[in-house]
RNA sequence: GGAGAGGUGACCGAGUGGUCGAUGGUGCACGCCUGGAAAGCGUGUGUGGCGGGAACGUCACCGGGGGUUCGAAUCCCUUCCUCUCCGCCA
C-alpha cells in the first residue's frame, strides 16, 4: 500500500506509474476523499475535546454534589452531533478504502517501460542450449513413457491441473526439495515450515487481497485459504511487529505447496507440467532496512541462479517491464529456464523487491537510527519453483533412447541413481 | 464438539464507571556515586492519525467489532485467541 501523504502530495506520479502499468484504475475520487476526511477528523476531534472536558467536569461537580443536569444534555448534544459527523467520516474513509488498497506499488526508475513481457529487458545469460542429434520430446511425451507422470488419473482423482508423480519422478521432486533447502542453507537461510492455509489478514499484508480474491482457493465457511506461495505465510510472520534493528536483514527459506485457481489462464498452458493449481516451491523471504533492500535483491537473485547453475540448466534473467510487474513489486528479475520441448525460455522463479509496500500493508517495521519505528522492505523470490524445474530437467537431461540422465549434484538425494528408466509399474 | 478460566504497555502485574495512556515492579537509556564495577540514588522510556516550520497541541488505541452512558480498560452483546477438564483423534 501507499503512503495517504504520498499519494496526496505525488498524484501526478502515482498516475504516471498507473499508466506504465497500464493500469486503468481511477484516482479522481482520491483528492475529495481525502480532504474530507481530513475535514471531518478535525472537526470531530474538537467536538471530542469538548465532550471530554465536559465529561471530566461533570464528574468533579457530581464529587461536589452539585446538578449536573443541564450540563449533561448539553453535552449529549454534543454527542449527537459526533455520531452524526462520525459517520460521514465513515463515508470518506469507505471511498478511501475502495480506492488506496487497489493502487499497485510504485516502480523503481530502472524498470523498463512497457507493455507486455514483450518488452521485458534481457539481463544476461547463463549456460549453453543444449544441441540433440534425435528428435526432441517434451516432458510430457518423455514422462508418460517413461511411466513417471499420470496426468488422466490425477484428473479422475481431482481434475484438470493436477498431476501424479510416480515413482522416480516422486523421488526427484522430493530430492529436488532437499536440495535447494540444502544449497540456501548454506547461503544463509532459515528454514521454516508455514502453514498451508493463511487468513484474510496475511493475504491483505502481501497485497494478494482484495485486487486477486478470484486467483486464490477459499475453504468453504472459513476466512481461510489456501497459499497461493510461501510468500504470504513467511512475510506475515512478522505482521504487526518491530523488528529489532541489529537481527536484519532476516532471511528465511521456506518450503510449501502452493495452491492457485489460474482463474485468468483458462485456455494456456494446458499441456503438462507447467500450469498447475498445485504445485511445489521453495521460496526464499527477505526482511531488510530500506537502505539495504537493492544491494539484497541482487543477492536474493544469485541465491536463486545458484540452484540453476549447480543443475547446469541454461536459463536467462529478465528485467520486468512496467506492464509486466506483478502488483506489489517495485522491481523483479524472472529467471527464465531454457525447455527444449517448447524451443524456449520459460519463467522458473521471480525474484522481487516490494519496498515498503508490504510492509506498510503488514505493519512491518523497524527503527531508525533515531530509535523511531519506519517500514522495513520485503523481498522475495523462488529458490526455485520445483515442478517446473523437474520438468526442465527432463527436458534438458534426455537421451536418444527416451531415459533421462540425472543431473550430478542430485544423485546422492536419488540414493545414487543416475539414470531415470521407464517404472516397472 | 461440551464445561470453565483468561486476554492490559518490551516483560511481569494492578486497576470493576469519572482528572487512567493507564499504580507498581522488571528491563532499557542517560546522569550521579566509584579507581573500576555491583549495589544504591535520580531522570526518562508506547504506537498511530490530524493540526503546526518547530516547540507543542489534540484525538484514538487496555485481543477485534458493536452497544449502553455526559463519561468505558472497567458494564452489555458478538467474534477471535490462549489455558484447564471432558469427548474425539494422526
Amino acid at each position: 500500500m501507499l503512503d495517504l501523504k504520498f499519494i496526496r502530495e505525488n498524484l501526478d506520479q502515482v498516475q504516471a506509474m498507473l499508466d506504465a502499468r497500464n493500469n486503468s484504475l481511477d484516482l479522481s475520487a482520491f483528492p475529495k476523499a481525502d480532504q474530507r476526511r481530513r475535514e471531518i477528523l478535525v472537526e470531530v476531534e474538537q467536538l471530542k475535546q469538548e465532550r471530554n472536558s465536559g465529561s471530566k467536569q461533570i464528574g468533579v461537580l457530581i464529587k461536589q454534589g452539585q446538578d449536573v443536569t443541564e450540563l449533561k444534555a448539553q453535552i449529549g448534544a454534543i454527542g449527537e452531533k459526533i455520531k452524526a459527523l462520525e459517520s460521514e467520516l465513515g463515508e470518506a474513509e469507505e471511498a478511501l478504502n475502495s480506492l488506496v488498497p487497489f493502487i499497485p506499488n510504485m516502480i523503481r526508475p530502472e524498470v523498463p517501460k512497457g507493455h507486455s513481457e514483450e518488452d521485458n529487458q534481457e539481463v544476461s545469460r547463463w549456460g549453453e542450449v543444449p544441441t540433440f542429434d534425435f528428435p526432441v520430446k517434451d516432458h510430457v511425451d518423455l514422462g508418460t513413457a517413461l511411466g513417471i507422470f499420470d496426468f488422466e488419473r490425477a484428473t479422475k482423482v481431482t481434475g484438470t491441473r493436477f498431476t501424479v508423480l510416480r515413482g522416480d519422478a516422486a523421488r526427484l521432486e522430493r530430492a529436488l526439495i532437499q536440495f535447494m533447502i540444502d544449497v540456501h542453507e548454506e547461503q544463509g537461510y532459515f528454514e521454516v515450515m508455514p502453514p498451508f492455509m493463511v487468513n484474510g489478514d496475511s493475504m491483505f499484508g502481501t497485497g494478494q487481497f482484495p485486487k486477486m480474491k478470484e486467483d486464490v482457493f477459499k475453504l468453504e465457511g472459513m476466512d481461510y485459504y489456501l497459499v497461493p506461495t510461501a510468500e504470504v505465510p513467511v512475510t506475515n510472520l512478522h505482521r504487526d511487529e518491530i523488528l529489532d534493528p541489529q537481527q536484519l536483514p532476516i532471511q528465511y527459506q521456506a518450503f510449501t505447496p502452493c495452491f492457485r485457481s489460474e482463474a485468468g489462464a483458462y485456455g494456456r498452458d494446458t499441456r503438462g507440467l507447467i500450469r498447475q493449481h498445485q504445485f511445489n516451491k521453495v521460496e526464499l523471504v527477505w526482511f531488510t532496512k530500506p537502505e539495504a533492500s537493492e544491494a539484497c535483491l541482487e543477492q536474493l537473485r544469485q541465491d536463486a541462479e545458484s540452484i540453476l547453475q549447480k543443475l547446469k540448466l541454461p536459463y536467462r534473467v529478465m528485467l520486468l517491464c512496467s506492464g509486466d510487474i506483478s502488483f506489489s513489486a517495485a522491481k523483479c528479475y524472472d529467471l527464465e529456464v531454457w525447455l527444449p520441448g517448447q524451443n524456449t525460455y520459460r519463467e522458473i522463479s521471480s525474484c522481487s523487491n516490494f519496498w515498503d509496500f508490504q510492509a506498510r500493508r503488514a505493519k512491518i517495521r523497524t527503527r531508525n537510527e533515531n530509535g523511531k519505528p519506519e517500514f522495513v522492505h520485503t523481498l522475495n523470490g523462488s529458490g526455485l519453483a520445483v515442478g517446473r524445474t523437474l520438468l526442465a530437467i527432463l527436458e534438458n537431461y534426455q537421451q536418444a533412447d527416451g531415459t533421462v540422465r540425472v543431473p550430478e549434484v542430485l544423485v546422492p538425494y536419488m540414493n545414487g541413481k543416475t539414470i531415470i528408466e521407464k517404472q516397472r509399474m
